[in-house]
This record gives C-alpha cells, structure tokens and sequence, in this order.
DNA sequence: CCAAAAGGTGCCAAATCCTGACACCATTGA
DNA sequence: TCAATGGTGTCAGGATTTGGCACCTTTTGG
C-alpha cells in the first residue's frame, strides 16, 4: 500500500467511525504507529482538520466539515462551470449562489493569471436573456466545446472571424464576421456579429456555425450590438 | 526540490515559453534529462496534453486547452456548485451544460464514496420551481451553510429536526418536525416538512431557521408531498 | 545522404527518502 | 499514581527516486 492509498484509507476509516485511535488505524492499514502519525501530520498540512483528545477515551476525529476534494479541471469545463453559476445569479440566484462562487474563485485561483485575465475579459462578451427554455430542443445540433477556442480568440484579439453557416432551410454558407457579443437564450447560444457583406448584425446559432477560424492578423472596432428587452450582460466574475 | 513542485516548474515554463527543450527545462529546474522525461511521462498520464516534435527546432509544447487547476473545495462547496448546474438543467439546460457535468463529475470522483452516496441521496429530496425571481430580495436573510449538515443529517437518517421559526410576523416558535423536501423558489429555498403538532405539510424559509438539530435515534416514514404544478425534482447527478 | 538536434526507452548503481523501532514527553481520566 | 492516549526526536535499513549511459527514431539543414 503507498503512502496515497494508506492516507485514504485513513480519512475513510476516520469518516466511517467517527473516532479512533492511532493504535487501531495503524493495525487497520497495516503500518506502524510511527507512520500513523507522520500521515496524520500530512492530512492536517493538506487542509483536514483532525481533533486529538489525549487520554483515556481519547482519538482522533475528523472534523466532517472539512472533508476536502482535489480535482483537476481544464479551462473549458471551468469556463462551463463559470457560465452556469453566472446564469443562475442572472435569473435572481439561489440560496448557495454564495458558496458557488466561493468555489468558483477557489477554482478560477487556481489557473494561471495570464488564463484568468482571459476569461474574465471573455465573460464580459456574453449576454443572457430568460432562463426558460423557449424552443424545441429535438432539432438541436450539438455545440462542440472544441470550437471555443476559436472563438475565444476572436473575441480577445479581435480578430474577424469566418467560418460555415446552415441556416434554417439547411443551406450552407461562407461567411466572414466581426464577433462582438455571445447571447445565451437557454439552451440555444448565438454569435452576434457585424457582417460586412451585409451591413448590418446577424445573429448566429451556434449549433449551426462549423470550422470556425479567426482571421490572424485582422482587427476592427466595436460596435454597440442592439439588443431586445430583458437581455443582461452575464455579469462579471465574483471578486 | 522534491517531485511536485518540479513538475509544477515544468508546467509554468511550458506555459510562459510556449515551447522548450527537454535540455533547458532540465537546466532550468535542475534535474537531469531522463529525470525531466520521466517527469514529462507522469505529467500526460496526469492528463496534461504536451506535444512533441523530434528533430532541429523541435521542443515540448503544452496545449493550451489541457491547462488544468487543482482546488480544494469543501463538500458544501460542491454541494453548491452540483445545485447551480443541476438547476440550469432543471431550466432547460445551457449549450455547456455537458461541460460542466463533466467537471462536476471529475469532482465528485475525489470525493469519498460515502459522501458521494450522502450527495446523491440528498439531492432525491430536491424540488425545484421556475428559475426566475418571484419575491423581493431585500428583506432576505441569509441561509448560513453551517447549518446544512444538521438538514443533511436529518434527512439522510429519517430523523425529526428540531428549530426555531421566526414567522413573517417576526414570531419566534419551537418546531418539531418531519422533514419530507427541499424547495428551491429562486431565490429562497424552503424545508417542507410533515408538522405533527398541526398534522399537516408545513413550508419554512431557510432563511428564518436558526437552530436546527436533528433528534438521535427518533424515525418516521416518508410522506407524499404535494407540490404544485411546475415543481420538479432536481434531477439525479450525471453519471 | 549524412550529421546534428531533438524526443523516447531500458538498465543499473548511487543518492535520497520513507518506514519502523525505540525512547521519551504531555495530557487526561480512573 | 497509573494506564491510555496523542506527539516528537533519532537512527538504521529498506524502498524509491534520480542520474548517467547506451541506444533508437524522427526531423531538419547542409
């Protein structure tokens, strides 16, 4: 048993039991008393709280509260995260929105800063409208996460961004845009952009869009897209 | 330097110089160059994604997208976030819904299994109304979450919770109840609980309970609640 | 076509780190 | 006071990690 599985181990029995002796979990995973405590000493160091009482009917007890998670996350299943708290503070919030985003900062700390400048400026791309959902959802395409990127440099640099549209008749397109906001009409998500070949905003269902490609090099300037009534911008991150 | 905060020197320098040698990275860290390889090695089976090129100009990047950030979060923190995004679904879901239930799963993966079993039990007792705001907020108190593992208790263990209730009138009273449900109605969120003293359903705001303490040993059995129209269940975890 | 530069693998001895044993201290309750 | 319990220091021996070496494959420049 290495050291990983035996410190689990621990925690497991210490949760199951609510309280035990260091004598007992050294015979239960097999090591000495010595090795015990040493594990001991590392689960407080990595943030368990353990309670000790000396004496007769004494133990150890780990404090429930702190039972603690470590998970790796990529950049695009935080950004996931990130959307759906901020869309649930934008319809009104929920009891825990507090905690959500106490986790989420947690999370959003621990990417590297270059990454967190990112998506915050990212985030103050997206709009959201009514969280109820207003469409048939049976036609749905899918949105491939593997898409983001694309547009998430678009957006930050700026850049034009071309790609392939199948309108509603199923007609496909080439088309050539500057991107300037995303709106969320759950669970439908549009690109709203300027298009110079037509003069005017379009808006694009993302499920519609493929081989998204942003044109390097390229720039234009913002334009102040008009949106209907009751579209919010998605709000900045919790601070 | 011992073996994780090496690998987390590579990680850094991977992303600062975008592209490097295993030779200078070895410089850089002081390692050796099989030591860095082996570091690399665990580096992708940790799920980083590092391409390679062989040959003059060749050198390790480091996709971008599998950036990763590894953050302790509580259990009431997941149990936080697990309700935002059960919630966006709930409402008909977000185009990134799939993504954040990957990473809710990834993190629900960390956690004990018999926390996860606790989670997934508690979320069953989870109704949810419309998700946009019906109430005035500003009179709102708020849900302390040092309160939620006696509720967890309670209802995990069929036990009676006993509280005080500070009604609309801003009564104080003792209650003894049996509780049957959660009711999320952004943004409160209320215990529906059978009340033997009136025998009866009974809704309490979350936010005006104080005191919750689940009685040891006592048991009931569970009740049909009867929930208006547009009330549903949570929704299960994804699996 | 060759040489140099780069990543990748297998092997083994040396260095380092972890473990267990022991002695000892502090606190608590009977 | 004594026994049970948590906590710390030290040290030898064993397990693990590291570094060095030989060798392979791929790619690029001359």
């Amino acid at each position: 048993m290495n050291v990983h599985q035996r410190q689990d181990a621990i925690v497991r029995l210490l949760r199951r039991n609510g309280t035990a002796t260091i004598a007992d979990l050294a015979k239960e995973v097999g090591a000495s008393r010595r090795t015990l405590l040493r594990d001991i000493g590392a689960l407080r160091e990595a943030g368990f709280v353990i309670h000790a009482e000396p004496g007769r009917g004494g133990g150890l007890r780990l404090d429930p509260q702190s039972v603690q998670t470590t998970a790796r996350l990529s950049v695009a299943e935080v950004f996931a995260l990130l959307i759906s708290v901020a869309a649930v503070r934008a319809a009104g919030g929920l009891p825990f929105s507090r905690l959500a985003d106490a986790g989420l900062a947690k999370i959003e700390k621990a990417l590297p800063p270059d990454k967190i400048q990112d998506l915050r400026r990212f985030l103050e791309c997206l709009y959201i409208g009514e969280l109820s959902p207003r469409v048939d959802t049976s036609d749905m395409g899918v949105m491939d996460p593997c898409l983001l990127p694309a547009f998430e440099t678009a957006f930050l640099g700026r850049h034009p961004l071309r790609f392939q549209y199948r309108d509603a008749k199923g007609i496909v397109t080439k088309r050539l845009v500057e991107p300037q906001a995303m709106l969320i009409l759950p669970p439908l998500w549009y690109l709203v952009a300027w298009d110079p070949a037509r003069d005017d905003f379009r808006h694009f269902r993302m499920d519609r869009i493929s081989e998204p490609e942003y044109v390097e090099g390229g720039t234009f300037r913002r334009r102040n897209a008009p949106f209907k009534k009751g579209i919010r911008p998605l709000g900045p991150l919790p601070s």
